[in-house]
DNA sequence: GAACACTTTATAAATTCTTTATATAAGCTG
DNA sequence: CAGCTTATATAAAGAATTTATAAAGTGTTC
C-alpha cells in the first residue's frame, strides 16, 4: 500500500511538530497548515486522504471550516480540540466530522483512530464505485470505466453522468437535471440538456439509437438505468 | 424515515436501562442482550442497523466478540467500556469497530456518535411504494411496475395512475379527475379520459376487458384499488 | 492559432396528445 | 322486451409537441 497523506491544519507550533513526528514515523506523509485558509487551499489544491483539523484556529472558528470542507471534501477528518465540552464534540460530529480527539491526546489512540477511519475509507462496504451494468462510476476520482475501460468526458458530461448515477432509477425532470447542473436561472434552457444527453449516449450506450442507460422520459426528463 | 434497531449487548441491567431509555426517547428500536452467545445470536437472526457492545462482558470477552461480529456484520459497532484503558481502545478499533464510548458516557454524545455512525448508513433512501395488487407506484422516483417490471407510461398516463393511486378504492368524479390531470377548463372533455383510461388498462390489466384495478362507475367516474 | 468545451441554431425524427369514428354496453320508457 | 337514449370502450387518423443530432458559432486555454 502506498503512503497516505494527511493534512493537518492546527495553529500551534508544537502539535503540529507532535503530529508530525508521530505520522511519519509512521508511515504517513504529512502536510502542515496553520490557519483556515491555508487548511482549505492545500485540501483543494492537492485532496489529502485525511485531515486532522483542530477546533481552536485563529482566523475562522474550525466549526466554520469543517462545514467549508464538508461541501465537497468526503474523506475523513478527525477534530482535535483542547475544548473537551461536549457541545463542541456534538456540533463537530453532526457537521460531518468523523471522529474527535481532546488534547492532550494519547498517541497510540491517535494513531488507532487515525487507522480505523482510513480503514472505514477503503472498506470495500465504502466503495465509491456506483455500477450501473457495464459501467462504473467512481464519484471520488471523478472517472467513468465502461467494462474496465477509461472513458473520457469533459466536466460537463462527468456532472450529469454522476447525478444521474447517484439517482439511479429515479425520473430526473429537465428543471431539476438543469438547475443541479448549470444552476438556477438556467430551468429553460432545454436544449442544453439534450445535446449532452445525445453527447452521453454517444459515448456510454453500446446502441446510441436504442438507449439502455439513461431513457427519455419525454414530457417529462430522464431516467438512468 | 422509518425507525433504526440498534442492539445493546451489555451484562450490567441499570446501563441496559439507561441505554433503552435514552435511545426509545430518541426514535429508535431498542433490542437487549445480556452475554455474548444471545448478543451473537440476535444479531445474526435479525441484523440490526448498528451495535453499542460492552468490552467486559462476562461469558466470552467482547473484544472475542467484536471480532465474530466483524467476519460478516458491516453496519457500525459502537464500544462501550468501564475500561479507559489506552490498549482497549486501540485494539478495539483495528478489530473494526467504529467508535469508542467510555462508561460513564454524556448521553448527548452518545447520541451524536450514533447518528454520525448511522448517517453513513442510510445515504441511499428508499421510497415509499404504494402497492396495488400486482401493481407498486414510486410517487419519488416517478415509476410504475407490475410484478417487479417497470412498465412504460407518458407523461398523462403516470399522472393519471398516480392521481389514481394516490385516491386508492375511492370514486372520483370525471369532472374531479380531469380538473387534476389537465387543469381547470378541460372538465367536460371526458372523451381525453376514456381513451387515457384504455390505454392504462391495456398496460397494467391482465385482462383488459374485465378490468380488476380502474374500475368504471358508470355516470360517475372511476375507481382504483 | 490550434484544440477543446460549451452555446446556439437548424432540421429531421419520434412520440404524445387530441380528435374523429364506430362499436359495445347499460339504462330507461312505454 | 323492443326501441330509444345515454354512457363507455377502443382504434386509428391527424395535429401538436417533444426529442435527437449535426453542425456552426463563441469563447477559453495552452
Amino acid at each position: 500500500m502506498t503512503a497516505q497523506e494527511i493534512l493537518i491544519i492546527d495553529d500551534e507550533p508544537q502539535i503540529r511538530k507532535l503530529l508530525q513526528i508521530t505520522l511519519e514515523s509512521n508511515g504517513y506523509i504529512v502536510r502542515l497548515a496553520s490557519t483556515s485558509k491555508e487548511g482549505l487551499l492545500m485540501a483543494a489544491n492537492h485532496p489529502p486522504a485525511m485531515i486532522l483539523l483542530d477546533l481552536g484556529l485563529p482566523d475562522v472558528s474550525g466549526h466554520e471550516l469543517l462545514k467549508q470542507l464538508r461541501e465537497w471534501y468526503t474523506r475523513p477528518i478527525i477534530i482535535l480540540s483542547v475544548l473537551s465540552h461536549e457541545e463542541d464534540i456534538i456540533r463537530a460530529l453532526d457537521n460531518g466530522a468523523n471522529d474527535y480527539l481532546t488534547k492532550p491526546f494519547r498517541t497510540g489512540e491517535l494513531l488507532a483512530r487515525i487507522r480505523s477511519s482510513l480503514r472505514k475509507e477503503n472498506a470495500p462496504e465504502n466503495n465509491p464505485l456506483i455500477e450501473a451494468g457495464d459501467l462504473q462510476i467512481d464519484l471520488v476520482a471523478r472517472t467513468l470505466k465502461r467494462n474496465g475501460e477509461l472513458l473520457k468526458l469533459t466536466a460537463t458530461e462527468y456532472n450529469l453522468i454522476a447525478l444521474f448515477a447517484r439517482n439511479e432509477g429515479k425520473v430526473l425532470t429537465h428543471q431539476f437535471i438543469l438547475k443541479e447542473i448549470w444552476g438556477v436561472g438556467f430551468q429553460s434552457e432545454t436544449q442544453y440538456l439534450r445535446v449532452f444527453v445525445a453527447q452521453l449516449r454517444k459515448k456510454i450506450e453500446s446502441d446510441p439509437n436504442h438507449p439502455k442507460h439513461i431513457v427519455t422520459e419525454s414530457g417529462v426528463g430522464y431516467r438512468f438505468c
